[in-house]
DNA sequence: GTTTTTGCAAATGATTTGCATGGAT
DNA sequence: ATCCATGCAAATCATTTGCAAAAAC
């Protein structure tokens, strides 16, 4: 029923160069109003003001908010991606094995993980760290600039 | 060409009621020989030795031995899942968001993730960071064993 | 009015499943 | 001889893509 809204969803859109549509404000308010959504979830609930959206369109306009850091996304193993707004901040999450629920791990400095999740009231079993970034020759190819050969390495492992 | 095996696989899969096969030992061969190796290019490998391995068993393979506890599995955002044979430790992964290498990060304390990746020569830019365990709720639940009715709750957030 | 977005349908990629045969114990 | 594991085909699930119609600027 609500439609508040924390941030100024339609001032971020303009900023960014993209349309303000009602399905976007619509998307945007249901990641907002719950974190931690599937993009089918987000599509259920929005389709409750806007019957006509479909799952695909959810999928391409979370892809972009997304790519615009407009949200976060998360990718629990056995389960499809969830969509936070919760951006600026570095954040983790907890996942229950139970039940999937996911809560906020308010622990982090900077970009490095603390060494004890404070602020959760779940019960830690395991701890799947994965850092991303560039390994040296690909920060090297990026610093000689230009899209050179891409650059590849022998034995069978996979992209990205 | 090589076969030469650290670990003991056949007598592993004896403890664990499992039939030794060639196929399941041909995965755990090219899992230890090649980590952070996806379904699709463990099998590439392993039928080298075993033209007929179909990529499906070794999709079946990989799951009966992850739910063993005989491989790791880490799925790195917009990457097919990658399996190693490091499971006893906790170690953590730093993957290159250029070129897809993994590479392990040797500095957890248990469970829980060491203040700074010491051990890696990438330039880690962000650390995702996924606690997995029990809710109040799930740990409950537990506690009181038995199968009860699946504990559920509100709003929109999917499983697992 | 022009260009981006949406809606719809079909495609793709990763992984799972059902069932009959082959193989390990 | 029994029962599990593999091979094959088809199904499923999450997500992406192509294109025409609709909406925002």
């Amino acid at each position: 029923m609500s439609t508040t809204t924390t941030r100024d969803w339609e001032g971020e859109l303009h900023t960014h160069a993209r349309r303000v549509t009602k399905q976007r404000l619509a998307v945007l308010a249901v990641v907002e109003r719950f974190p931690h959504s599937s993009a089918e979830a987000i599509a259920k609930v929005a389709r409750e003001t806007l019957p006509a959206l479909t799952v695909q369109s959810v999928y391409v306009v979370l892809a972009d908010l997304h790519t615009l850091g407009m949200v976060r996304r998360i990718e629990p193993p056995d389960s499809p991606a969830l969509y936070e707004t919760r951006t600026g901040d570095n954040h983790h999450h907890a996942v229950c094995t139970g039940c999937g629920r996911v809560e906020d791990v308010d622990c982090a400095v900077g970009h490095t993980p603390c060494l004890t999740p404070s602020s959760t009231t779940m019960t830690i079993r395991i701890a799947d760290v994965l850092y991303r970034g560039l390994c040296r020759d690909c920060e090297a190819a990026q610093s000689t600039e230009a899209t050179l050969a891409t650059p590849n390495f022998p034995s069978p492992t996979n992209q990205r």
